[in-house]
Order: C-alpha cells, then sequence, then structure tokens
RNA sequence: GUGGCUAUCGUAUAACGGUUAUUACUCCGGUUUGUGGUACCGGUUAUCUGGGUUCGAUUCCCAGUAGUCACCCCA
C-alpha cells in the first residue's frame, strides 16, 4: 500500500488513467440525452432504478462470465480495507438482476421494466472516446419470457435513438437459442472450426477451447472467410426457440423497425440466450464506400439469474447504450436539458450597499424564472460593462447605491444603449416585456 | 492487456547541448473617482515527476505518470 503511494503533486494532481473531467458542453449533452431518453422510456412503462457502483466482483465473474473479455482482462476491481473483493461494475444488467433477485421483485406483478442511467467502468487501455468509465442508459425488462418483450426493448430503443437524431439505422438480430439448442449448435460449431483448425489465426484457436461462439465475430480475415460456410444458429432452434425468433421479426415488422438477420452475431457476454441484437448504422464515407457502425446492443437473458445461483431461472432482455457514443456521432442533434437556458440579462452591482441588496433582488428574478449572468470579482462599472459585452447578453441591469436607496434598477438595452429607470417591483414584469 | 508516438505559462506555440526561456490569445490591474465594445500601459503564470550522461540538459538516455494512435475488445 505505502510502497507505490503517490508522493508527488504532479502525480496525484492528475486524473486516474482512463478518467475524465466532464463539463460544459459536454455534460449538457449527457444530461439532455438522458431526459430525452427517460422520457420515452417513461411513455413505454419502464421505471427508473439506481444500482450502487461498487459489486461483489463475484457477481461479474459468475454473471458476465469467466473467458470473456471483460471479467478476463477488463474488470475494475479491488480489494477493501475490510478485504471485500469488489469491483466497480462493467455493465448493467448483472446488478439489475442482483437487485431483482435480492428484492424479491417476483413477487410484484410481472414483467419488472427498470431503466437506469450509470456510469460503467473496464480497466482497458484508454483510447479518444473510450474511456474507463463511461455511461449507459440500460433498459431492461425481467420477469417475462415472451417475444414482445423483447420488441419493446428494440423499439423503445431505436425510438430513443431516432428522436436524438440517429438517420439510417436499422437492427442486426440473430437468436443463439435456448440452453439446449444452444448446446448443440455450440458442439458443431467446435467440430466445424476443428476441421478448420490449420486455418485458424492463434488466437481464434485459443477461443475454440474458452468462447467458441466468439470466432464467429472474429475480425481475422481468415477466419472471416472460415466463418462464411459455418453452421448458422438458426439451424439448430428448438420448436420453442425458433417460435420465439419468429414472433419477434414478425413484432419488428409490424412496428417497421427495419432489421437484417445476421448468423454472426454472437455479442461478448456470455449471458445471453436467444434474442441477440445491435442496432447498427450505415455511414458513407466521404470515398463513398458504405460501412455499418454498431451503435449499441443487447439480448435476452433467460438463464443469468440462475448462473448467478438463484434456486431458479427469471427470464429477461435488455439493452445497453453507450451514451458517449452516441453524443459524439455525427448525427446527435444537440438535445439541451431543461434547466438550461440561455441568460439575457447581466446583473451590474456597484458599491457594497447595492451589493448587500442585489441578493434580494436576484432571488426576485430566480422566482419569475429570469436567469442572470453577474461578475463577483470585479466591482467597477466599466469592467463589469465589458464582460457583460463578451457575454453578448442583450439586456444589462445596473444596480448603484442611488438605485438601492431608492428601490429602482436601471435596464439598459446594450444595443441601443438606451436606458430606463424601473422601480424594483416591476423589474420581472418588464424584463419579461422585452423578450 | 500488447506495440508505436507525444508531453514547455490557463490555451496555442518558439528556442543547435550553453545568457534573464519566445510569441499570440486569455486572465488580472490601470488610463482622475457611476456607462462598455477599439486603443494604450502594466502584471502574474511554464520546461510533467524521478534518476542518468555532461563542465553544462527544455534539448540526449532510462523509468514513472498522463495523453494519443493501432491491435485486442467493446459502449
Amino acid at each position: 500500500m505505502a510502497a507505490n503511494k503517490k508522493t508527488n503533486a504532479s502525480e496525484y494532481l492528475t486524473n486516474v488513467k482512463g478518467m475524465r473531467d466532464i463539463t460544459g458542453e459536454t455534460y449538457y449533452d449527457m444530461q439532455g440525452f438522458f431526459e430525452k431518453a427517460q422520457e420515452i422510456a417513461e411513455y413505454y412503462g419502464f421505471r427508473p432504478i439506481k444500482t450502487p457502483i461498487l459489486e461483489h466482483t463475484d457477481l461479474f465473474l459468475r454473471g458476465v462470465g469467466d473467458g470473456t473479455d471483460i471479467v478476463d482482462k477488463e474488470i475494475y476491481a479491488f480489494q477493501t480495507k475490510g478485504k471485500d473483493r469488489v469491483a466497480l461494475r462493467p455493465e448493467g444488467t448483472a446488478a439489475v438482476m442482483r437487485s431483482y433477485i435480492q428484492h424479491g421483485m417476483q413477487s410484484l406483478p410481472q414483467p419488472i421494466m427498470l431503466y437506469y442511467c450509470e456510469p460503467m467502468f473496464r480497466h482497458d487501455r484508454p483510447q479518444k472516446g473510450r474511456y474507463r468509465q463511461h455511461h449507459q442508459f440500460g433498459m431492461e425488462i425481467l420477469g417475462t419470457p415472451k417475444p414482445v418483450a423483447d420488441a419493446i426493448i428494440i423499439q423503445t430503443t431505436v425510438t430513443i435513438l431516432r428522436e436524438v437524431g440517429a438517420k439510417n439505422i436499422f437492427v442486426s438480430i440473430n437468436s443463439i437459442g435456448d440452453k439446449d439448442s444452444r448446446n448443440e449448435y455450440i458442439k458443431a460449431l467446435k467440430a466445424y472450426y476443428r476441421k478448420h483448425i490449420n486455418d485458424l489465426p492463434a488466437l481464434d484457436r485459443e477461443r475454440l477451447n474458452t468462447n467458441p461462439l466468439r470466432i464467429l465475430d472474429s475480425k481475422e480475415p481468415k477466419t472471416i472467410a472460415i466463418n462464411q460456410d459455418a453452421p448458422s444458429s438458426l439451424d439448430y432452434l428448438g420448436n420453442e426457440a425458433k417460435k420465439h425468433f419468429k414472433q419477434v421479426l414478425e413484432y419488428l415488422e409490424e412496428a417497421d423497425i427495419p432489421y437484417e438477420l445476421n448468423k454472426n452475431l454472437v455479442r461478448g457476454l456470455d449471458y445471453y440466450s436467444n434474442t441477440v441484437f445491435e442496432i447498427m448504422e450505415t455511414i458513407i464515407d466521404e470515398d463513398g464506400t458504405e460501412r455499418t457502425l454498431s451503435i449499441t446492443g443487447g439480448g435476452r437473458y433467460d438463464y443469468l439469474a440462475r448462473t448467478l445461483g438463484h434456486k431458479k431461472d427469471v427470464p429477461g432482455v435488455g439493452v445497453g447504450i453507450g451514451i458517449e457514443r452516441v453524443i459524439e456521432s455525427p448525427w446527435w442533434n444537440e438535445t439541451r436539458p431543461r434547466i438550461v437556458k440561455k441568460p439575457k440579462i447581466f446583473f451590474i452591482q456597484l458599491g457594497f450597499d447595492a451589493r448587500l441588496r442585489s441578493l434580494k433582488v436576484l432571488e426576485m428574478l430566480r422566482k419569475a424564472k429570469i436567469p442572470v449572468q453577474q461578475s463577483l470579482s470585479k466591482d467597477n462599472l466599466s469592467g463589469q460593462l465589458a464582460l457583460a459585452e463578451k457575454t453578448e447578453v442583450p439586456y444589462t441591469i445596473i444596480f448603484g447605491q442611488k438605485e438601492a436607496m431608492d428601490g429602482t434598477a436601471i435596464v439598459r438595452d446594450m444595443q441601443s444603449r438606451s436606458q430606463k429607470t424601473v422601480p424594483l417591483e416591476e423589474l420581472p414584469a418588464y424584463i419579461r416585456s422585452l423578450k
């Protein structure tokens, strides 16, 4: 502990690797997105939940799964003074499921529909737009196996993305089946890859033992070629899984949500079963080539609860939207938070008496919902006027010794430079009449 | 996690191994005491940290820290 304590100010006076401060525009963007997403989720019947940032490390080891990259190398875990092994949550679903089980939500009317907006942590090498702490807006529907739940999740997600500006998006979707069909399929897949084992790159050969499904979305050119003829999970679906998937697609068609079957889509987390999907965006590059980019993804996780050690299965389906990805997209159209209004008034005060009384005036304006800017450090008139000029507000209020005594204030039009002395009690009404 | 590149005032930048470390913007103060935008004057502030090579290091080498890029992977 003491050995690696940071003693140089230059070392501890800097952010921890992969962490960052969020201020100004980025803050507004994130909050604006959240308010929009929250509103839509509420309309669809979702309710809020906040789970702790810290969970027992084992929750993620069991839930997300060994052999996944998230657990193998990206989990942000450590030991507390009390020797508890805890981890910063890398994703939301396992935590929400934990909450559902712990609080016996199965005794409430089903399903439980929840949304959250939380920071998530992955301990990988940072890059621009990829921080160790990022934020996800997630939605989960727990307690029903019905395909309509899958469809609602997808539809709400698509609606949110469209509402904040996403244009050419479609759903890339696949089913990896229920327990039986999934096992059958994995067996067939392994057999297929063994036949081609000499052509497989080392990394994918390794995956054959740890997580064969992941070979399907390998980026290795050789593997991509092999994957062309790999068995499709859809061919191994049992009757029930097949019916489930077919109905999900019917819902999507009914809702006019464009989708594309992708037999190689498997997603990175272990707990998925049946439906898996990603929302894709079609991008046309400057050189005219078309490519698709995954914005977000999710799926069904009917076996997660039991994997976590619960006595019985809790069917569920969910999605996680990476907020940083959304607001950094070219199509993001700025969605301001409701409370942020651009002030059109700069408040200037002169002298100590005026400054004292100005607190009451400011509160009066606030009650009338008139936001103001002011300078707390400058005392002379010309300095404050220069600041008002720089911030480009159309009006200033000048409140000095004389005005404080008379109970008035001067309202100055910055454009025409005309001024008018207004009694304080008429000030809010007068300002509102200015437009 | 693997590999590459980068690091000088708040921001952006300049300086062959050798003076007081450059410039622009910002910031702060002022140009006779309550009316701005321009102009002028003045001021604060930096070689990321720790080692090494050298008579001498902002400059070369090593390590740490952070950023960035590619991979891995993902949101």
